[in-house]
RNA sequence: GUGCCCGUAGCUCAAUCGGAUAGAGCACCAGCCUUCUAAGCUGGGGGUUACAGGUUCGAUCCCUGUCGGGCACGCCA
């Protein structure tokens, strides 16, 4: 194919936003001699009428050169170099520079779109630079609830997105399994257990509730019958008074419980702890694949402690003096870095703390050589980042290269009350059901419809009875309306890269392609901000604009000059679509 | 009580890190299918950006205070 773009500075990529900047850092060198600190921002125009972009430097230049800022503005325009896409300037308003984009140039850029095809959007800007997303890293002690799925969907789009923009991405899973959590879950397990032999034991109120926990007790039962059946007078042997009769609620009793347990169980412990552990990890995995989220890499909290990583860690702390001694425990001066209060990293007992198995995670992560380490966590975590990073600056390590992004809650409405939410007492929508209830889709697409740090307010009867009116289906539609034309024009796409897109003049049209022009600028902002939301609000308007399109003008018209360059240009969108839509991890039907 | 986040149309949310007349969707009202998918389109009403000050050419955005909401403040994970 012909190039297109005779003096295009990144034939590549053509992108007209820095090729504008570009310009007036030329025109602002010669304008202002000093040098200029600030890049130069273009943003783009909200009005026709201001052109396609807008640039306030000759606002930001008049307090440094004492100049009224449309005269510097007129400068500026006089001293911007030719451009072959460039139409015109104006300047506007208090002083913004506004700056048209070529006609032509936006017809030409319809044949950029229609072969980078499914690498439209993409970019280099990351430059194959390592990057990890470790995200969900839920408790393997129960199904994933719908707080989970946010969190997942966020993550991987956000993964997709930076593997587009040229990073190198890794998808991590931390696998929280050598907490006391885990223990909670074993004892559940093989308590439900004793109860299929017809043992009771007064089930404690906090330990795990859940119906999983019972299915798991009879997968138990039908591979090993009564092997794991011991009489109960030892297991309440010690345990702290109840203060009601038959009812076990206090953490004590708890802990009592599952120290009885390990004794009694000796060798076997293990066993049932491994096995509820492997039972919901696969579940979790199926779950999430189900989703369409996949890991790269699931990495076990366990194994930092069975490879002494975390003794390590711990040490090398000691070495470097930010650990004491107090009230028989091992304290980590996170005050140092402005943490509250200290923390402390090994317990009176001689156990560590998860802090202290984090620790060891996070120089793990700075060991592996990433550039950036991107940990998506809960919102309710926010008072637990000082002190990683703290950690990380004590270890001498670059704390920039950590960034934590926090997704906050998604918080269930059914029947216009808030779905009480707590994964031991089971009382919990799971991701699972929500998915069957909305589908992947809408669930993937609903989850990163807002800002990840605003509260997701999830009404599920609303999600659940318009199911038809979500806005996915809004923009799958558009896409299979293009597949329908395409299908009944019935000819070979690949003559399109002959249209003659200068047929395309109406606003409408011109209003689109330059959408499409902006899709590489989204793509790059939503990687620079972690912020897929972005592209679902682009997504949502090039469906828009498209639909509009479509219902005012007819594509399969008999001049056949005409028919090419509109089904060009439809063709593009529907590309463009996909190609965000896949970065959502939503699906993008042919038919509907 | 202390710290962090938030407060934008009736509801759910945007607003390209300080820019031009604050935008969408849902809901509501009035229209559009004999022609490429009506899961669509066109038009309409809807706002003192919680409140009060401050900073400057210019504030939803930055600063201070007040009110209201969420979260976190363990030798839990």
């Amino acid at each position: 194919m012909h190039t297109h773009f005779p003096i295009m500075i990144s034939p590549d990529q053509p992108n007209f936003k820095t090729h504008f900047a570009e310009l007036l850092r030329l025109a602002a060198s010669k304008v202002a001699s000093s040098d200029l600190a600030a890049p130069i921002e273009l943003t783009r125009t909200k009005q026709a009428s201001h052109g396609d972009y807008a640039c306030n430097l000759a606002m930001q230049l008049a307090k440094p050169l004492r100049k009224n800022p449309r005269d510097i503005a007129a400068l500026l325009i006089e001293a911007i170099p030719a451009s072959p896409y460039l139409e015109k300037v104006e300047i506007a308003g208090a002083g913004f520079i506004n700056l048209f984009l070529k006609t032509s140039a936006k017809q030409q850029f319809l044949f950029y779109v229609l072969q980078s095809g499914s690498e439209f959007g993409h970019s280099s800007v990351g430059k194959g630079k390592k990057v990890q997303v470790e995200f969900v890293s839920a408790n393997p002690t129960g199904p994933l609830h719908v707080g989970h799925g946010r969190g997942a969907a966020y993550g991987a789009s956000l993964a997709n997105i930076l593997t587009a923009v040229g990073f190198t991405v890794e998808r991590e899973f931390y696998i929280n399994d050598a907490g006391r959590q885990m223990d909670i879950l074993t004892l559940s397990t093989w308590l439900r257990y004793l109860a299929l032999h017809d043992i009771t034991v007064p089930f404690p109120t906090n330990a795990y509730q859940g119906e999983y926990v019972r299915d798991m007790a009879r997968l138990i039962q039908a591979a090993h019958g009564v092997r794991y059946v011991h009489q109960p007078n030892q297991l309440l042997q010690d345990l702290p008074l109840m203060s009601q009769e038959g009812v076990i609620d206090t953490e004590e009793q708890l802990n009592k419980l599952i120290a009885n347990t390990k004794t009694i169980l000796g060798q076997d412990y293990a066993y049932i702890h491994n096995f509820v552990l492997t039972e919901q990890l696969g579940d979790c995995r199926n779950d999430l694949m189900e989703f369409g989220v996949v890991f790269d890499h699931w990495f076990s909290e366990q194994s930092l402690f069975d490879n002494g990583m975390v003794a390590q860690a711990i040490q090398l702390l000691e070495q470097k003096n930010y650990l004491y001694q107090q009230d028989g425990a091992i304290w980590f001066r996170s005050t140092d870095f402005g943490d509250e209060k200290d923390r402390v990293v090994q317990r009176e007992n001689g156990q560590f703390t998860y802090f202290a198995s984090d620790i060891a995670y996070h120089l793990n992560k700075f060991e592996r050589g990433f550039e950036q380490i991107i940990d998506v966590w809960g919102a309710d975590h926010h008072g637990y980042i000082p002190r990683v990073k703290g950690a990380i600056q004590a270890l001498e390590l670059d704390p920039k290269k950590l960034e934590i992004a926090l997704v906050q809650f998604a918080v269930l409405y059914r029947n216009g009350n808030k779905v009480p939410m707590s994964t031991r007492s089971g009382e919990f929508v799971t991701l699972r059901e929500l998915r069957q209830e909305v589908g992947n889709d809408a669930a993937r697409f609903f989850y990163v419809l807002r800002k990840s740090d605003q509260h997701l307010d999830f009404d599920l009867d609303l999600a659940k009875s318009q199911s038809n009116e979500n806005p996915v289906y809004y923009i799958q539609y558009a896409h299979a309306r293009v597949s329908s034309v395409l299908t009944q024009w019935d000819e070979d796409v690949a003559i399109l890269s002959n249209a003659n897109t200068e047929m395309l003049t109406d606003l409408v049209e011109l209003a689109l392609l330059q959408k499409l022009i902006d899709f590489h600028d989204i793509v790059e902002t939503a990687a620079k901000e972690f912020a897929p939301h972005l592209i679902a609000f682009y997504l949502r308007e090039l469906a828009s604009d498209f639909h509009s399109y479509y219902n005012a003008t007819r594509f399969l018209v008999p001049e056949i000059p005409v028919r090419n360059a509109r089904l060009a240009l439809i063709t593009s969108v529907q590309q463009v679509l996909r190609n965000g839509l896949e970065l959502l991890g939503v699906s993008a039907p042919e038919k509907m």
